[in-house]
DNA sequence: CCGCTATTGATACAAAGTATTGACAAGCGG
DNA sequence: CCGCTTGTCAATACTTTGTATCAATAGCGG
């Protein structure tokens, strides 16, 4: 089963899972997350979501991160963006000229883990990889402009 | 030539280097760096430099990183560390107990980044590799408290 | 030693959240 | 069906990690 993209009704059952209400401003934010194709950040978002608090945006993003729902990616800069989350483990590809975010699955991912695990004092807990890149489309369009 | 852990002189130098003028301020900031052995934020160092504004701080963190003589590392919940530069390329591993951070150098990184590369589309500019451990210390004192 | 200009400290502002608070409202217990 | 408990809400204040502005100062080059 390949993992697709998470509707609407993925996020509020995320949401249901863990325990919590199926409010109105839930439903109007899974249905603006899943609405747009791309990246975002929170404050583009609340700026979409009329009538709802930044607060409310703020935790239920927060909710959805857990959930395991929705990505929290690293710009270059340090400031993060949401994407829907489509599978199980990956990493993520952004485009430092468009801003796209794509998730990819590579072993060479995993195999690297591995090899590094082996040589690393302690136990590992986590980490954090993001690749930068002209993307295709931008490539293309030339570069620097 | 193994490079060493950059002493006050070095960081001193980096900012010449790159056309600055030795200030006090800045003679401060770097005397008080290569005097703490630990990973520190922006705002801790600012606390221990009493007389130096936290804009200049800032400013000089953001030269020294730029430089080269610094890492600016993000922890996992995000919060940005900085810590003394001592190999050309390596990544981080962090410890999530005590928050050290130590640099590291594994062929296999390279490596997954040449196997990725030729599977993705664009050009990679550049990446983010950090990785979060309980070190060995914080493994054998009991991890959980 | 003088003057140019980078640099400084203070302060205001910005971005990305988190904490608090008072108001509602949803579900439950009877 | 009523009332209570408790989760959630919007608004707002505050926090963290910086950056921008600006008048005053202090390096450095001659």
């Amino acid at each position: 089963m390949i993992p697709a993209t998470p509707t609407e009704d993925d996020l509020i059952a995320a949401m249901e899972d863990r325990g919590c209400r199926i409010t109105q401003p839930r439903r109007d934010i899974a249905a603006t997350i899943t609405r747009r194709r791309d990246a975002f950040s929170a404050e583009e978002l609340a700026a979409e979501l009329d009538g709802v608090g930044r607060a409310t945006v703020y935790r239920s993003l927060r909710l959805l991160v857990d959930a395991g729902a929705l990505c929290k990616t690293t710009m270059p800069d340090g400031s993060p963006r949401y994407s829907l989350d489509n599978a199980r483990h990956h990493h993520h590809l952004v485009c430092v000229d468009c801003r796209r975010i794509d998730e990819f699955r590579h072993p060479s991912v995993e195999r690297m883990l591995r090899a590094m695990s082996a040589d690393i004092e302690g136990e590992l807990v986590g980490h954090r990889l993001e690749l930068y890149r002209h993307c295709e489309v931008c490539f293309a369009g030339g570069g620097s402009r």
